[in-house]
DNA sequence: TGCTATTGTCATCGC
DNA sequence: GAGCGATGACAATAG
């Protein structure tokens, strides 16, 4: 009896979502506003807890999504993070309907509706498929909806019952009372069940709440037709499962089995218990309950949806893709290594969302990199483009004898190298020999010349007062191999300029002396005016040399950036296309069926004069809580409005 | 010989 | 104001 129940309350609520599906409105905010915070916060965007990652201090720029040429691992990384990014983005539930409609009909209070008002001026039969209401839904149905019956109030008192309640003798509690006024109650799913159950009863006793005293006579007929159709209406219900689950899988890409998994659980952050997730549930406890009865509406909806039970109605077969996508990324039978360690960080962040536990999902996270790739980890301290918070250590080049050698020259930079160690590795293994009489070994390894860094301080990094030998400088030229920085020719001929005037620096070394020493050098040289101005063209030729090599690789890099952001936009709006036209497909499908239950109801039902409603005269409507009524179809005045205003038209042009 | 990429240099701006 | 880095513009050169 109880399974009978079940489904008997799954097919109404599925089938107020699909009328909710093709366009009737439900207010859901009233409901939203104080019972599902999860939900706001997956519909309004990122909780503040949540966007306080972390991670959004390892880049500075492009929300993190500039990409580091020396780092792929960790442009996959933020890569991973990017789609994170995007489902923050999206918002919202891949069927915010659905969801929406499905937590309304979840919720229902003990409202009365106003038995004053009875007035029923228009040709339309309630039926009584109320399976809760609000305050605020009354007031706004008063406006145009029905009057209450009594049987109907008595529906409503038992939908606020606790425990099962024989018809008409049980009152409502106080305390029940007082907390519904605002329109708050909530009733557990085992409550609707019976109180649909009563009404069901309630209809078939002949207390049918048939607005218009004319249909009354066709109460039990209605009834009947009723009761029948919900009984079909179960098994159409599992027929549009199959329906509607079809051209979802038609759904190979895994690029939309990811992003879809990714809204799976959003899905269930919002209403999946501990089924699911067991971090959600300590959300769930965590977060102090001030209703009654939510705990078993989550409990309900997260088991159905991590069962995929296949017989429980439109909704849970929805998900039935979802969250197989979701057991794809879990399971990770298809992501290896880091792939599939951050597709589970991804979901562990967005099913953490609000739960201020970020530093444990940065911990898990980095854990995971750890166990796969220690190296990157590495690489993320030792990078100091992206650097973990970690003192920068340069561009050093592990293996080489350069590190060692640069890197503490590196570490005092306060701006932090974020050059390319290979050319200085090369200097070093080629020059360090000849220049070593006149620089120490650390000014070589911070050579000016092979060091693409951008920053400049770590290019010119100054050697010690004590270390440059003033008077020890030797005038021998550099080599072809030692001047690779500077044009060959070009040097040649600032060189030959600087011997020809006696000048006893090499270029190199003039541009890379510090500016006191530069100075002092030549204060104490005594070089005349025409030395001087050649030591400063050389020197200001050197260091605009540098500058020059450092700006067009920034442009390269930026050029890159840019392409690989192209590449990453044009992805996303492959995968976004694909999902809408997934959603196309569903709605479609929904809106195939919606119309055939429809037809189905209509025609079972009789109007006042005993004939079955024809069903392109009368529509199924869903009011805004959950009560369904027959209208017939307004046919707009078009014709006659549009003709009158044909003839006044011609009537003017006559004139 | 013309084209393109690379590199150096100058001028200028801003810090 | 000097020094210096960044950068646009131009020129020279090599392939």
């Amino acid at each position: 009896m109880q399974i009978a129940k079940k489904y008997f309350t799954e097919g109404l609520i599925q089938f107020t979502i699909l009328l909710s599906l093709i366009g009737v409105r439900v207010d859901v905010d009233s409901y939203l506003n104080g019972y599902y915070p999860p939900l706001f916060d997956v519909n309004l965007g990122p909780s503040s807890a949540y966007t306080q990652t972390p991670f959004h201090s390892l880049r500075d720029n492009l929300d993190g999504y500039s990409v580091h040429p020396k780092c792929p691992e960790l442009d996959y990384f933020f890569a991973t993070r990017r789609l994170l990014d995007e489902v923050r983005t999206l918002g919202s539930p891949r069927f915010p309907t659905q969801l929406n409609t499905w937590l309304v009909h979840q919720v229902s209070d003990s409202d009365q509706p106003d038995p004053g008002d009875s007035s029923n001026g228009n040709n339309r039969i309630d039926i009584n498929l109320e399976v809760g209401s609000t305050a605020s839904n009354a007031n706004d149905e008063g406006k145009h909806l029905q009057s209450s019956s009594q049987g109907e109030r008595q529906t409503t008192q038992h939908l606020a019952e606790q425990g099962p309640c024989t018809s008409g003798a049980c009152q409502l509690p106080e305390e029940e009372d007082d907390g519904s006024s605002g329109g708050e109650e909530r009733v557990s799913p085992s409550q609707l069940a019976h109180s649909l159950s009563l009404e069901q009863e309630d209809l078939l006793d002949g207390n049918t709440s048939l607005s218009d005293p004319a249909a009354e006579p066709h109460a039990s007929a209605v009834n009947q037709h009723w009761s029948h159709f919900l009984a079909l209406q179960i098994a159409d219900l599992d027929d549009l499962d199959s329906m509607v689950s079809e051209p979802l899988s038609d759904l190979s890409d895994p690029d939309i089995t990811g992003a879809i998994s990714q809204d799976v659980s959003l899905r269930d952050a919002v209403v999946g218990g501990p089924q699911a997730y067991g971090r959600v549930s300590q959300r769930a406890e965590a977060r102090p309950v001030t209703r009654q009865q939510p705990a078993p509406l989550l409990l309900m909806e997260s088991t159905n949806s991590s069962h995929l039970d296949s017989s429980s109605g439109m909704t849970l077969d929805l998900a039935g893709p979802f969250t197989s996508g979701y057991n794809v990324s879990r399971n990770g039978s298809s992501h290896d290594g880091m792939g599939g360690c951050l597709d589970e960080a991804v979901f562990d962040q967005i099913n953490m969302l609000g739960l201020g536990g970020m530093d444990a999902i940065d911990s898990h996270l980095l854990n995971c990199l750890e166990s796969i790739n220690p190296r990157l980890l590495e690489d993320l301290d030792s990078d100091s483009g992206l650097s973990l918070e970690s003192g920068s250590q340069g561009p050093t080049s592990p293996g080489t004898s350069v590190v060692s050698s640069s890197s503490s020259s590196y570490c005092e930079d306060d701006r932090g190298a974020t050059g390319y160690s290979s050319e200085v590795d090369s200097i070093n293994s080629k020059g360090i020999a000849d220049y070593s009489a006149v620089w120490s070994l650390e000014d070589l390894s911070d050579g000016v010349w092979h060091d693409h860094s951008y920053s400049s301080q770590a290019l010119y990094h100054q050697p010690s007062p004590t270390s440059f030998p003033h008077k020890g400088i030797k005038e021998e030229p550099l080599s072809d191999d030692e001047d690779q920085g500077l044009d060959s020719r070009e040097s040649s001929r600032d060189e030959m300029r600087a011997r020809a005037l006696r000048i006893p620096f090499t270029a190199l070394q003039i541009v890379n002396m510090p500016v006191d020493e530069f100075l002092e050098v030549l204060e104490a040289h005594g070089f005349s005016g025409e030395q001087v101005t050649l030591l400063r063209d050389i020197r200001r030729r050197g260091k605009n040399k540098l500058a020059a090599q450092n700006c067009r690789k920034r442009k390269l890099d930026a050029i890159t950036g840019l392409q690989e952001e192209v590449a990453r936009l044009q992805a996303q709006r492959n995968r976004l296309l694909r999902e809408k036209q997934l959603t196309a497909k569903t709605m479609g499908a929904v809106g195939h069926q919606i119309k055939q239950l429809s037809r189905d109801v209509l025609s079972r039902l009789r109007d006042d004069s005993g004939r079955p409603l024809h069903p392109e005269r009368y529509t199924l409507q869903c009011g805004a809580n959950g009560r369904v009524s027959v209208q017939p179809v307004r046919r707009p005045a078009v014709s006659t409005t549009a003709g009158s205003k044909t003839d006044k038209r011609k009537k003017d042009k006559k004139q």
